[in-house]
DNA sequence: AATAAAATTTAGACAAAACTAAAAATATTA
DNA sequence: TAATATTTTTAGTTTTGTCTAAATTTTATT
């Protein structure tokens, strides 16, 4: 079976807000699009027909195994380009997500599992994010947030919870990636910040915002 | 400005048809982007309001500079991505041309510049194609097709004519590829066959029609 | 339980890009 | 030059994906 881009973008779209819901609706999944409830309503019955999901009229809707399956392909190939992109092109991890989006949508087979043997099959993105492999499977890894962490215990930074391009760039200053060391020195009361020792670098303090959205695996 | 993935395909069709013709007529164009003279039609009203083109109605059309500048853009990303898939992903010459057609549409600038840097700026694309660089400028090179060339005379492929996946398979099969270097040894008179020493392979025999495709220079 | 509010769907419209069939313009030929 | 053939354009549909406004269903509140 093949999709047109939309329906690529929907399915996606679908699959990451069930993954914390269970049941999706058609109003949360019209903000996470960027577009209108109607036209949602409107995919929704061209999914149904294509038995990619389970959907009664007003009673929410997830996808089935087909539409699963058919997420994570486009979750894999948008995970892999955005390697492609930062680890060949040298781009900054704050760049290449609305490029990801559009890559994702070529449709080769043959070009998904040559890109993944030329990056050296590759299990996380650059964001910590795991990638499926061929046949949907996901690496999974034990993580926590930072803010989670007691002080002075030696962690990895894993993954970013909020992937804003706003987020990332800002961690980029604070010179913070994926497998980055760090240390928690203090926390303070006031409003929560931290103090935090990055590698070799000074000390540095976070705000709790962030911190929550940085997790973190043992060293 | 920024075009339709349907726009930038008639674009470059335009521009494809009129290095050979100059002035292009709505027949060939839709026959050779496999479409119907009254869709032609439809798209040539509105590139022209985009004033992309010279169109009078009924008298034919070509590209303005705005259009010509549109389309190698469009063609280098098309000979970029393709010497990507063949030199980095080891695809096969004969393979990688539709995969080109969806990724010569990827809007990035950065991408594309990015990408030229990556492939180390190449001058010409796996089927021997000169590669536009960023101001539109493309590299030329003096060559002849194989049937003029005189016996025993060294040279190399430089580039192919007939560009299908056919002939191309058909090439590979010789072992003749971009930079390959034959010997003409004797023209059959029957059908113009020609025999012919490719590096250091025993001699083989290509049909005329095949000689007539294949563009060489001096060695 | 009745009413108000929120969520969702339906109805109808629109733009892009294609198509077919018919009309109009141009080119060819007798 | 008149008749015929070819090329091109126009008119009217279709499909996909979007939208707004209105109707309907569900949920929350008095
Ligand atoms: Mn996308
Ligand atoms: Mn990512
Ligand atoms: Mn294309
Ligand atoms: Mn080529």
């Amino acid at each position: 079976m093949s999709f047109t881009t939309s329906e690529e973008n929907y399915i996606k779209g679908i699959f990451h807000l069930q993954q914390e819901t269970g049941l999706v609706n058609t109003n949360s999944l019209a903000a996470e699009m960027q577009t209108r409830p109607a036209s949602v309503t409107d995919m929704l019955k061209k999914l149904k027909s294509k038995k990619l999901l389970q959907y009664e009229k007003y009673k929410g809707f997830k996808l089935n195994e087909a539409g699963k399956k058919a997420a994570l392909d486009v979750v894999r190939k948008h995970r892999l380009w955005e390697f492609f992109l930062v680890e060949k092109l040298k781009f900054d991890w704050d760049k290449v997500h609305p490029i990801a989006e559009e890559l994702e949508h070529i449709s080769s087979e043959e070009l998904v599992q040559r890109l993944d043997n030329f990056l050296g099959n590759p299990s996380f993105d650059p964001h910590g994010d795991p990638i499926p492999d061929k046949n949907g499977k996901i690496p999974v890894i034990k993580q926590q947030s930072l803010s989670e962490i007691p002080f002075k215990k030696n962690v990895t930074v894993s993954s970013v919870g909020n992937q804003t391009a706003q987020m990332l760039d800002m961690l980029k200053h604070y010179n913070i990636a994926i497998g980055t060391q760090l240390t928690i020195l203090k926390k303070f009361e006031f409003d929560g910040s931290l103090e935090i020792k990055v590698s070799k670098q000074n000390a540095c303090i976070i705000s709790e915002q962030v911190a929550k959205n940085v997790f973190v695996h043992d060293v």
